[in-house]
DNA sequence: ATCTATTCGGAGGATATCTCCGTTTTCCGG
DNA sequence: CCGGAAAACGGAGATATCCTCCGAATAGAT
């Protein structure tokens, strides 16, 4: 790794070309690429690409950076919308388009939710902080639901951002899981009686997945 | 395999040997469990393993039918409740924890999406259709909103149903996902004109990918 | 020009996937 | 009970990926 010194001007020059090659690799074929491949196809060795990176999470965070540039710039002009709603809308999409970035980029955020180790942690982080933002602000305006914790709006927009690609491949249109998100799959007008259905259900299912898989103890 | 004759006893025997092992190594260790270590704990050779199973998507789709039967036997008790909407959430939660059975199942299903020739694609459209008929129950009763449409509303669960764990071990309520996919992340008293901010923003968000992005063709 | 700290590169060990084919097992007809 | 053919087994091995280790090469200071 470079530490606080200078590099050397080789060290410079191979961290550029694996992170072009790297860039093209994850784009092609998702964040699951072969990294051997990446150093082949960068001109230089396995050894050097994992000394510049020591694992995979590394490397993806660096080429999430330029991207987040563009997210946090848009972040601003989102917060400089005078409508709170909209402004919640607009950041959310700009939120799921930038984890949809790569293919598979999903799974390494929320593999890094778990493992604060992972360089991706802080970016989590600061997401959800965003995100609260402009949440606190909807809700504080009445545009919001003022349940909806911040967590589970990244964890939902994650989920979102999982489905995606897979969404625009089979033809229906993307947005319509946006929608869901946004407005819920329930009519508006309904009652708040059948919210007790919710945990009743979820109460039951973890009673079927025990005795459905629960014969091998540990 | 084993064709549309009868399968000798030898052949039969550690087939079953070869799904009880899987099923304890993918509970354990996710739908990634290795192959080869789930035939020796199995006690069969690799080539064993991969005659009867030849995808581990086989293996999987296999292991799945039991779950399956509980699954669609729930959806009869949830068909049999009087309550539209009371039923749609019941079959909601269902089928999210079917799809949750084993971590990093949701990645399999949406694969088999784009993929048709997967084993678990026909599971997939079952699914899909009898969602659809919960879904559109409920919104001839007025508690779905009419323009969800059932693919979407499945690619939802299946988002959900992928973050879940991860929901759990972070420490914030797993009920918290599901209830924002059910009543969406706004609130009900909004105007509606806010609703073309979404398409806007995703066609502004397009572009900014192009421009983020765009500087290897093809 | 020399010397040293830095960086490189690739051989190689570990693990996983999946195949091929010689060997073993089942079970059927005699 | 007993061949023998068909069915099934199993594991060696080809290929791919990850990641490490260390002798060789190189940059840059003196």
């Amino acid at each position: 790794m470079q530490a606080q010194t200078v590099q050397r001007a080789d060290a410079r020059r191979n961290r550029g070309l694996i992170l072009e090659a790297a860039k093209a690799a994850f784009a092609r074929d998702g964040i699951d690429a072969s990294l051997d491949e990446v150093a082949r196809s960068a001109g230089v060795g396995p050894g050097t690409l994992y000394r510049h990176f020591p694992t995979r999470e590394h490397l993806l965070c660096e080429l999430l950076h330029e991207r987040q540039t563009v997210l946090l710039s848009n972040r601003d002009k989102a917060a400089a919308l005078s409508c709170a709603k909209t402004a919640l809308l607009t950041w959310m999409a700009e939120l799921k388009d930038y984890l949809s970035a790569f293919n598979g980029l999903p799974r390494s955020f929320v593999k890094a939710m778990e493992a604060q180790t992972s360089p991706l942690a802080v970016t989590c982080q600061t997401l959800i902080s965003i995100t609260e933002e402009f949440l606190s602000r909807a809700q504080a305006d009445g545009a919001a639901r003022p349940s909806v914790a911040p967590q589970a709006l990244f964890f939902s927009v994650l989920g979102a951002a999982f489905v995606h690609d897979k969404v625009r491949e089979y033809g229906a249109a993307p947005e319509s899981v946006d929608e869901i998100l946004a407005y819920g799959y329930l009519a508006d007008d309904s009652t708040k009686n059948a919210h007790e259905s919710i945990e009743h259900s979820a109460t039951r299912h973890s009673a079927i997945k025990h005795s459905a898989i629960g014969s091998n103890p540990k």
